[in-house]
DNA sequence: TCCTAATTGAAAATGATAATCAAAATACAT
DNA sequence: ATGTATTTTGATTATCATTTTCAATTAGGA
């Protein structure tokens, strides 16, 4: 299933570049990728500490930018100085709604929304290569 | 105009918070509503320091921060560790292409994709409070 | 003018991430 | 299995943009 293909895909960049497979980075790879989404570094490494405590904040913060580099996951910022990361496979896309009453994030994806990007991009002569869609607001049980 | 209306917005912004009029605070904002647009802080500051080499750069910090709060200015982040603000009249509202090459900045505005946004938001029970939507890529002239 | 509270600028603190580096681990050839 | 060159690790230190601190200054009302 997905999940192990993003297993595969990671242990494929690691033999494309050179790099070595270590514990550490399987131990991070198998505790990110059956964590809940768009966790921030600090979050994930004080959960995975209490399990693994030799792992280093240095680690964890490598492992997740090759993560991001392998294409098995992506890097996001909402702005509040955390880097959360998200596993996703390649060439998926979605974009988010974020709380900021309880900081819950749901995703969604637009077709229409991002067919309207291009169009704009195409008339200010640009090439899109990524886009960031984030809508701020409340949720449901938050906006009571 | 705009520029003085925006003045007048945050003297009585000042006012309203029982807040100080100050010399560096004048002086900051006639810069700032004088300068181009997304400007980064350092930007900003080096720039006003070439002209009045007393203003640290701490004042410069708070004082945009006010600026932002008091609606005549926005704070923007693209992701380069940067912040940037826009000199900006209250309700208006624009987003932005970022070339990834040179690090020009399109404006514009859209609203198929603001309503389309507001729909996306109901149908998750959210209420949209601001939203953030960037398109990166290459300019006309970087695509070359 | 005087007084109190806000503001300033310099320096130190913060907070998240990145770089350094000696020690440990890995991959591969032998 | 062993050696060895190379990569990786974890602890520590550095970085970088912003914030905070704090003593000195300044604003604005009494």
């Amino acid at each position: 299933m997905k999940r192990d293909m993003k297993k595969e895909v990671f242990r494929e960049f690691i033999a494309r570049e050179g790099l070595k497979s270590t514990r550490q980075r399987d131990i991070i790879l198998d505790f990110f990728l059956s964590s809940k989404r768009h966790m921030s570094v600090e979050e994930l490494y004080r959960k995975l500490r209490a399990r693994h405590p030799g792992i280093g904040y240095a680690t964890v913060c490598r492992t997740l930018k090759l993560f991001a580099q392998s294409g098995i996951a992506h890097e996001i910022h909402f702005g509040d100085g955390q880097t959360r990361y998200e596993h996703l496979v390649e060439g998926e896309h979605h974009d988010h709604l974020v709380c900021t009453g309880c900081g819950a994030i749901a995703e969604f994806e637009n077709k229409t929304i991002e067919d309207l990007q291009k169009d704009v991009a195409d008339s200010h002569g640009f090439i899109i290569h990524s886009h960031k869609l984030e809508l701020y607001g409340l949720c449901a049980k938050c906006r009571k």
